[in-house]
DNA sequence: TTCATTTTAGACTGAATAGTCAATAATAGA
DNA sequence: TCTATTATTGACTATTCAGTCTAAAATGAA
């Protein structure tokens, strides 16, 4: 029918990240991403809708990408305690990969959204939502396997891995040491001990 | 000589924290400045400089400030402990407060220039190292006081509590629910017994 | 080759942007 | 009261903004 398109929407998308993750939604120019995308103004507008609509799909694929990897870790068989550090071990190992990391910036970006585009809040909350709970059923799960101690409060422990991890992307644009996030996310899993 | 200023320069100060905090940097418009703060255009750029002047003064005020409280309590007499506790509550009940809690989003927007504003990355380099510092000092009374377990990695968990404690602003800012920030700040502290 | 369809390129728009300037109003000290 | 100094006001500028439009170039299927 006709021609098909010079680039990959996926990598754009996946480019798309970095640029909103380095320079802020409100920071980041059609011009910035034209240069950055390497691809036209109208093929922008054909492909994504508006920059507000990039936006979102970049958030949303980005988000949903880690989630659901995050979940089928805590889901996985085996220690369910050896899966949450995983999790986390997994999740500074990308932060310490310069072609990685600068991706996982968009987070920030996005929660900055949070009180202007209710959309974004919703998708936050439901997130946050599915992976309190399947923190909380990795936390039964391990004191099952007697890993974690019967004392335990793992609702309150669910919340906590789950904000910690959102943090990490904050500490790692704070600190140009990377063993930073090694020392921070060593105490984090102390407090499964 | 001549007239005073109708505004108080300081009150000024504080409002364009909250607008800082609400818009983000790129974020706010000179219009939302003049409306929020309720002061002339030429008032502005009289008194603080450029937009970006306003929000750098803004910043380090507002870093200042809470880091001077933080390392004064880290400092006082008594157990070192219960200082390091009581400045993670006296945090979230700032956050919970909904006349204070707005000034302190600045730092989720301060934090979003690093990249971008080296004046600024310096400043909370400064700032970490400040911080981390006092609370490694604490921690070493609190072993001296028989408070903390020998064995723990003071260096690992002052950075951890420097950066736990960065994180609150972000963990308020998703959750509507108040008592999550009660159960993060809980279990931060457990890295403590 | 033809043609329908899509990408690309670049000009264009109106609105919003940060910051300046000049004129007026107010006021503290002499 | 006078005057030097400062605050306030609003008009103004040049630039950048996101988004639209038109036309040319490219290309897959028939």
């Amino acid at each position: 029918m006709a021609r098909s398109k010079e680039f990959d929407p996926s990598i754009v998308l996946r480019k798309s990240m970095e640029i909103f993750g380095h320079y802020g939604y409100e920071g980041t120019s059609l011009q910035n991403l034209l240069e950055g995308l390497g691809i036209a103004r109208q093929s922008l507008y054909d492909t994504y809708g508006t920059k507000r609509d990039l936006f979102i799909s970049a958030v949303k694929h980005y988000i949903n990408e880690k989630t659901a990897t995050v979940i089928a870790r805590l889901e996985s068989p085996g220690s369910a305690k050896m899966a949450i550090s995983e999790i986390f071990f997994e999740a500074i190992s990308v932060l310490k990969d310069d072609a990685k990391r600068k991706e996982c910036f968009i987070m920030d970006s996005a929660i900055a959204q949070v009180p202007h585009d209710s959309e974004i809040a919703e998708f936050f909350n439901q997130d946050l939502k599915r992976l309190e709970e399947a923190f909380y059923k990795a936390l039964v799960r391990a004191q099952e396997q007697g890993e974690l101690g019967e004392q335990k409060d793992k609702a309150a422990l669910a919340k906590y891995l789950n904000h910690s991890r959102y943090s990490l992307t904050q500490v790692a644009k704070l600190s140009s040491d990377p063993k930073v996030l090694d020392d921070f996310v060593s105490v984090i899993l102390t407090t499964l001990e």
